[in-house]
DNA sequence: GCGTAGTGTTTGACTTAGCAAATAAATGAG
DNA sequence: CTCATTTATTTGCTAAGTCAAACACTACGC
């Protein structure tokens, strides 16, 4: 039973993403996150005035809704994110960036930029960007 | 704060991990098994004699050595794995794939097949081994 | 307007997995 | 041989995240 390429490629990044999870982790946890943390964090820098859903945050990050509010009430409680209540719709309610919020992700970012890097070093630049565009057109 | 190339794609391994998680994970369920399962059974089936060391098995799938432990204690009830001892170092229980075990594992592969293929479907052939390739690069 | 269907979030119960300590056995120095 | 060290596994506790149900609010058909 020879397995296809396919097979291979998502075993290999399974594989990726548990040294992602160790090294990754370890970079960020000098900052007191973690990977998921940082992931939200980031999508709220990058969002538009660094507020988003919450709804929305969890389809940017990977996570159900109930794992998102689990994982943003100590960010509250330490002030990395602040909640505000939306005029538009009661229901939902926006979560926006702290000024701390926002110089923790820089922080963070430096450390997340240093560990990728490390990550792929066997790459020279060429393999590196093929692999990036081949990587973008399925993973979305 | 504009991103490196890398750690672009740590972001997007990250993403293709939730997708297989999701995806895999659904096909895996109607054997009644989790990927994490999968991996295991897969790895079982692939060693010689389907016979492994559980510290061996742990390092294979990216787990800690107590989380297999907890992993395999419920494969043994349901009779996938056996549990034997080993003559040569009696700290070390050896675990093998039953033949109830090695029934499910081929089938649950073909559902694995199918899935994985589904997942790589926008790429052609030709990217397809080139994103191989450059993954098994970095993977290991 | 008013009730029913739909959407966004939170909560309760559970699952999966990790780390560190405990246990158990092998190995090596003397 | 025997004690101390190292190696393999399991267990207690905890963290992170899921699903389904509950809750809160909106929106639409009539």
């Amino acid at each position: 039973m020879s397995k296809s390429v396919e097979a291979g490629l998502v075993i290999n990044i399974i594989n990726m993403q548990s040294k992602i999870q160790k090294r990754i982790g370890a970079a960020l946890s000098t900052h007191g996150i973690g990977l998921s943390e940082y992931l939200v964090l980031n999508q709220l820098y990058i969002a538009k005035n660094q507020r988003m859903r919450r709804s929305d945050l969890a389809e940017q990050v990977g996570l159900s809704p109930s794992g998102v509010t689990r994982l943003l009430n100590p960010m509250e409680k330490i002030g990395l994110v602040e909640k505000e209540s939306n005029p538009r719709d009661a229901r939902s309610s926006l979560v926006s960036l702290s000024e701390v919020g926002k110089k923790i992700t820089e922080e963070a970012s430096i450390s997340f930029e240093y560990a990728s890097v490390a990550l792929f070093e066997p790459l020279d630049k060429k393999r590196l960007s093929s692999l990036s565009e081949l990587l973008k057109t399925v993973a979305r």
